[in-house]
DNA sequence: TATTATACTGTACATATATTCAGTATTTTT
DNA sequence: AAAAATACTGAATATATGTACAGTATAATA
């Protein structure tokens, strides 16, 4: 991004709060009004700079055709509501009602890959990487998990999270990343084992 | 809300799905050629129609003055662009040009409290706060601290992030989160120090 | 049944608006 | 020191645009 002069910049000021306060584009008049420039060429003088920074984009002979860009404001990346889901000590993450504390309202693109829900972490086993009680864990819902990964998974009716290392065709171990706990050792022939999905991101709410 | 017919409202979708392209709300050509109308009058008395009925407003004589109704939540509920300031060793973490490293949009009200940028933690000196390198902590500027808070401190030149423990009136110890960091005791009569801001929450994209 | 609302086409026109051209002056960059 | 960018005023103009007027026709409402 190029720099901007403090001129430019109560021009884009202006044309945003002109978009807040009217919900379309200002003219050149409407900028000179605000500012108390003379002319309307003093406006578009601006305006072209703007644009040839790359601040804003110009729809060549339309009135009010200035978008500012970078303001993805609307349907580009609507926010979403996402669940949030305790971390519960028995029974799966489902998505059904009763299991849902809250939605927090997010950017689809808010994390690297998409996700599907907030999981809720109980407990300080994920705490050396970083993951603390009552953090909110994305979970993107996938089984396409490789070593390494926070992976959210589930032996029997216990949910947890934890790094995956797949040792074997046959055997998985989940390592928590906290010296107080022990890793847990899955035999896939014998034990009923379901990867939920994998962390994405995190956010914490102080 | 009056009752809308489905001319109406593919009129009023069309007008949504014109802003979400451009950026700005079209003219009675531009609805003539999205919907097949051979009359700038066909879309004048759907207008002023939806006009009456409440879910649009018209700004009289403005080209493009369409706004609708709906959205004034959602205007003021938008995304913002928060910048991610790099924690550098030396200077202060402004909001200057060549210190953003990106933006990120999200909702204003994402966090507890607001906030004005996020901050990307370099070291480890806060891990057992959970606080990982490259996390993105969410910073409200304040001087509205206490003890126990994580704040964002400078010291001379020198920008860090630690938990504050108010000693006395004059003395000013930061604690970081990590057995192998130390704390700083800070003289207020004798150092330049300035508290920056506070975390009010964590963002962490994997 | 009369009236109003809906749903158009088509023409016309005043004005709102973008945009160009001609200047002047200061600051920044090369 | 020259060139380019910034920061304006002021005037002129082609056209983009809102909007009124004149029709036609069907559906909904009172």
């Amino acid at each position: 991004m190029k720099k901007i002069t403090s001129q430019q910049q109560r021009v884009l000021d202006c044309i945003q709060i002109y978009l807040n306060k009217t919900g379309f584009p200002p003219t050149r008049a409407d900028i000179c009004r605000e500012l108390g420039f003379k002319s309307p060429n003093s406006a578009e003088t601006h305006l072209r700079a703007l644009e040839k920074k790359g601040f804003i984009s110009i729809e060549s002979g339309a009135s009010r055709g200035i978008s500012i860009i970078g303001n993805s404001d609307l349907s580009s990346n609507m926010d979403n509501n996402y669940p949030v889901i305790g971390l519960v000590a028995a029974g799966s993450p489902t998505l059904a009602e009763e299991n849902i504390e809250n939605k927090i309202s997010c950017p689809d693109d808010f994390f690297s890959s998409s996700f599907d829900y907030f999981l809720k972490v109980k407990g300080l086993s994920m705490k050396d990487a970083g993951i603390m009680e009552d953090d909110l864990v994305a979970v993107k819902k996938t089984h396409d998990v490789r070593n390494g990964d926070i992976v959210i998974a589930r032996i029997h009716d216990e949910v947890t999270i934890k790094f995956l290392n797949r040792k074997s065709p046959k055997i998985v171990e989940l390592e928590p990343a906290n010296d107080d706990f022990q890793n847990i050792i899955v035999d896939l022939e014998h034990e009923d084992f379901t990867i939920e999905g994998k962390s994405v991101g995190l956010l914490r709410r102080n």
